[in-house]
DNA sequence: TGTACATCAGTGAACGCGCGTTCACTGATGTAC
DNA sequence: TGTACATCAGTGAACGCGCGTTCACTGATGTAC
């Protein structure tokens, strides 16, 4: 079947957008090239025109699944906000919406170099976006406040009694925005500034 | 073959101490109970006369490396010296003699309700550990300290540039020595107050 | 003390299954004439 | 406009392999007599 010039595309992207969902939900090493084509609509031949291996398709869907987790800070109106929007319980009960890095960080660290690298390409933004939400610039800590909300999602999703994980996530969210407040300004003096600037 | 009365015992808690590091390793999901079997010295068939399945193995091996981690705990002076200790480079290089949370906890999270709970007892203690080094009793940010650790470490090993890594780790030490600073005492004077009560 | 037997930790072949990957093939469509 | 052909996204059988689990068996040792 010869199909519209940007079939085959689409159907890559579609595949791409299925797994980046079902590896966050299940991991990447449980989940099966076959069921990964039969969600998508098809049969699992045709996989090895799509991609050179299940590997190659990871680091796609990881870096698909990254970009989305970046809008969702860029579309966040402050970092408290952002922060209290990822460590929502929704976001703890539904992995495969949700952050790429803290579902799968761990298996990511198991996975060659150029999977891993790809990876640490998109992270670079992410942690900048975070950054930009700083009242000043401060990398390291940027980097410490989302490592407290991977760590916290992680726990919050681990632990099997809904109290105590309710718990985590309530003190990763005070933990992270007195992270924020200490930085040499209040969340509030930082929209005034930025919004000065405009 | 008959052997001595603590016999069986010896070869079961050898084959939990060879899953509890090769878990960490690898992930559970990777870690075929053969080769597992194999590196504990014996052939996959006696597997069963151990555990019941794999996934009971799991749970006993998490409990096991969770009671060795509390161990490092227990055994830290004070909590800024955990802090500095649990974020060493080593420990992000060596995930199977460290830290079961941050190796697994993703992976945890799919596993099933009676593993989770396992997991879930031996991270009470652990976090009560924790609390106990705080100049004043918090289990929020006993539980806030922690997930930053977690979440740190993850993102040191998930990186592929060692420079970034680096500087992650140094980014989370800064950020958990912080939050316990301003929880109402420094560590300096949790010592002191430590040992007044000796 | 010497012999017969019971125990049972560990062995290794076998099971059905799903994995990632390969490949000869299909058939609807676009292109050439 | 009508026909022959090339293209190539997608199909489905097949590959070797390792998985978790089962099971009949082995054989060194402890126990009973």
């Amino acid at each position: 079947m010869r199909y519209t010039e940007d079939h085959k595309e689409a159907t890559h992207r579609r595949v791409v957008e299925v797994a980046s969902k079902r590896f966050r939900q299940r991991g990447i090493g449980a989940v099966g090239v076959a069921k990964l084509m039969g969600d998508a609509g098809l049969t699992h031949g045709g996989f090895y025109s799509h991609f050179s291996s299940k590997e190659a398709l990871a680091a796609d869907a990881i870096g698909h699944a990254m970009d989305e987790n970046l809008r969702s800070v860029t579309e966040a109106g402050d970092l408290a906000d952002f922060i209290r929007s990822y460590l929502r319980p929704v976001h703890r009960d539904t992995p495969e919406h949700g952050c790429v890095t803290a579902a799968l960080a761990a298996e990511i660290a198991r996975h060659p170099k150029s999977t891993r690298g790809a990876f640490t390409r998109k992270l670079r933004r992410f942690l900048d976006a975070i950054e930009s939400l700083l009242p000043k610039p401060d990398q390291a800590l940027a980097q410490a406040i989302f490592a407290t909300l991977v760590g916290t999602i992680q726990l919050a999703r681990a632990v099997s009694d809904p109290r105590l994980s309710a718990q985590i996530l309530s003190a990763g969210e005070a933990a992270a925005l007195r992270l924020v407040k200490d930085a040499g300004g209040s969340a509030h003096d930082a929209i005034a500034k930025r919004r000065g600037k405009d």
